[in-house]
DNA sequence: GATTGCATGTAAGGGGTTACATGATTTT
DNA sequence: AAAATCATGTAACCCCTTACATGCAATC
């Protein structure tokens, strides 16, 4: 496992590290950040167990259930702990992954003026919509567990408030 | 070429439609907005030029340079053009990367609190940095060529600025 | 009876990065 | 004389997504 790279390996390894987790919450969680943060597919969540259960950072225990189908429930073992005790003193290198919606925002110019309205206004609907998820968990409170979830949850809506602005204030000079 | 998907031979396309550049300029484009956007490496920019140009879709002019070496120049075909019309005229699918400042964040429990508070440091001084060198480019007067990057250019500002005040107001509720 | 939610997985392929390789010219 | 900038490329590899495959339980 790389050092200083930030991989699905690592985040998985430190949210089992807070607590015991299937893959499927795992998948639950990333989803309710999937605007913000993104969510790993299945095909890269699953392998990552495995291969974090091979290398025996972390360990799994079947829980069955009855009604619901059973549980494999992972968690961090002290070697795993160690291993991320020791990435998390790595520095973070500065890489920032290649962002869709401003690739696509680049080539502003090759859009029919009615094109990049409406462009605009697509995201507009889909950062509006993500801000309404984040109140709405606010307002019946799902309790934040950890520190991580309150600061990316508070991040998230920093961040959707300021786009919304900038939206809001492009649509308006474009027309 | 897939076309619902944003590659970067999409965005170097629209890029080459707006005005003739040369791989290199390419590259030093998506520098200049790296914190934001990201950049992508020669190992796939290089690439996707040939690929463009194996489909037509761009045409090269070798532009020799006394003194400097030579440069490539490439620009967009009628066909290219075209291709591309038909790409910005497809919705945008709402996907974001995993943006690896945010997945450690996450991790925030794992922290030792002087950890914490370093991480968010270091984060900080990377914005500042990008912010910094933002207002530069607008103080000296390099001119903004084209509404895209006018688009981006003021995104970013908005979005350093509202990453400084979260950072700020985290950093002081965690002393 | 069909769709949604819970739950886990695999194989092929795509799209990128890293590391390597080269060479001239300009600045320090 | 060394370092930085300009300039182009290739090959191996990595990580992740897509599409596929399965099955039970609850709700509509």
């Amino acid at each position: 496992m790389a050092k200083d790279t930030v991989s699905v390996r690592h985040v998985i390894l430190g949210l089992l590290t807070q607590r015991p987790m299937s893959g499927y919450d795992i998948k639950q969680l990333f989803e309710s950040f999937n605007w913000l943060i993104g969510s790993p597919s299945y095909g890269s969540l699953y392998p990552a167990l495995h291969e974090l259960l091979n290398e025996e950072l972390v360990a799994m225990e079947v829980i069955p259930n009855q009604d619901k189908p059973a549980r494999k429930e992972y968690h961090t073992t002290t070697k795993g702990k160690n291993v991320l005790r020791e990435w998390l003193q790595q520095p973070a290198t500065c890489d920032t992954p290649l962002k869709p919606f401003l690739m696509r925002l680049m080539l502003a110019d090759n859009y029919s003026p009615e094109g990049l309205v409406g462009y605009l206004h697509q995201r507009r609907s889909q950062v509006v919509a993500y801000h309404a998820d984040l109140q709405e968990k606010a307002r019946n409170g799902d309790e934040i567990e950890d520190l991580g979830q309150e600061l990316i949850f508070n991040y998230g809506l920093a961040m959707a408030n300021a786009e919304l602005q900038w939206l809001d204030h492009v649509l308006e000079q474009l027309s």
